[in-house]
DNA sequence: GAGTGGTCTAGACCACACG
DNA sequence: GTGTGGTCTAGACCACTCT
């Protein structure tokens, strides 16, 4: 851990992104031990020639992240020293299939353009009479079908994506260079029988049961960009999450690459 | 909304947290419009007589609940008129039960008390030789069974579980009058396919797919005070995460329809 | 009683969005 | 340029834990 000199190195952007990423290389590497104590928010912030305030904020993001805990009254306990990166990853296949060292894949089995129904409407904050470009896509981890994505766009990103050649891994990607944002989601998770067409893509029994991923995503303007349902093999994925009674106040964890 | 007067109504405690019940019923009753902008910082600090700081803690949970989103530059937006409340929920079957305004209930299979084995030594992080209480439930909602719950106790929490009555529907509650708080937990979410001991006590077919959530809860000093995995009956229950950029919440819903 | 995290204030400056 | 949220500071007091 470095006492001090977080100067230009590290997480790049504001101060207590720079905090925090020091302060959980520190606590996964083992600096504080297993279950041990970090130091206290004083001692940190005169450490860090920064604020309490910046330090708390720093450590509202290993709150999050499940890597802390905090109480009034005592110091701060390191709660686990591994831990996957950040819920990023969920906003994009493709992300969290490289965050894992699996090389994404994919095929796009149609895509076709026709009038939103209602559910769709709904969903997308449509119009009556809007049309959605709808895709039914094949997803691979390392040339193996673990997943099928059907997805509905609006016609703004829509029209994005039907330019995109049909093997593109990334639709995120480009999707950000024409100036369309992932931002925020909403997932639902459930279990679902296997179609024929699911069965026939992902190569297992009609019927047989899946692990199904429903998801609205929106900009930061709240406008809905996309509508997908995905169908897992049982056993290629599971979903992780941390939640904790008071990680509430002051929670952030931008990652920009990775 | 009301324009000041937060004086002892309210979520109880701090500042911040009336503020955001406030702010939380005004967005939720449609006050600021289905996709419509909130007053800025410090409107809202002035309005409710707080400091910027206060009101940006406040809003912060709102974030971290998917219920606005947040960028540089422009007016916060709301994202969604509905959610659910918090993440309370997800760390009591009984309080997720109650807040859907289901009747939880449930019956003690089994309770045994045994050496604990390597898997469960290191989710509690216990020393070898302990002994771990294993307990096995079925959960209903309103008299309908929906789930099988395995639950490994460490020593300390398992013998005050086991003094509790056959029938007693919520532990955490018991528990927390014993010193004894459930605050963080880890929730991983697959499918599975029903055993012998899930179908007769679920009156599925052996084999049929569940949906489980294997979750590990610690208390505030980081002590882990649970170990479970909880199989549940597919069209019961649903699985619910908002995640941004900026932070993630989970919750658990009853299953609608899609 | 001493130490610690939780809350709150009142200012300041910056980066970004939008007209 | 103006307004907005994002970051940061330097204090203050309180509630809680632990010894």
């Amino acid at each position: 851990m470095t006492d001090m000199a977080l100067d230009q190195d590290r997480a790049a952007g504001s101060l207590y992104r720079k905090v925090a990423a020091d302060l959980r290389e520190a606590i996964t590497s083992g600096s504080f031990g297993e279950a041990g104590r970090l130091p206290a928010e004083g001692a940190l912030a005169e450490q860090y020639g920064v604020s309490r305030g910046t330090v708390r904020q720093a450590l509202a993001m290993l709150r999050a992240d499940g890597l802390v805990t905090s109480r009034r009254g005592t110091r701060r306990v390191v709660l686990g020293t591994a831990r996957v990166q950040s819920f990023s990853e969920l906003l994009s296949f493709t992300h969290w299939a490289r965050s894992m060292g699996e090389e994404p894949g994919g095929r796009l089995e149609s895509l076709i353009r026709r009038p939103a129904d209602a559910a769709e409407r709904e969903h997308l904050r449509l119009e009556p009479g809007t049309e959605v470009y709808v895709t039914l896509r094949l997803r691979t981890l390392s040339g193996i079908p673990v997943m099928v994505e059907r997805t509905v766009y609006p016609p703004r990103v829509g029209e994005v994506v039907a330019e995109l050649p049909a093997d593109v891994v990334s639709h995120t990607e480009p999707l950000r260079e024409h100036g369309i944002l992932f931002t925020d989601a909403d997932h639902t998770i459930d279990v679902v029988a296997a179609n024929a067409d699911d069965a026939r893509l992902l190569g297992c029994r009609r019927g047989s049961p899946l692990l199904r991923e429903k998801r609205r995503t929106t900009d930061p303007t709240g406008t809905p960009v996309e509508w997908s349902q995905d169908r897992y093999l049982p056993g290629t994925v599971a979903f992780s999450i941390h939640n904790s009674l008071a990680s509430s106040a002051l929670s952030r964890h931008a990652r920009e690459s990775d």
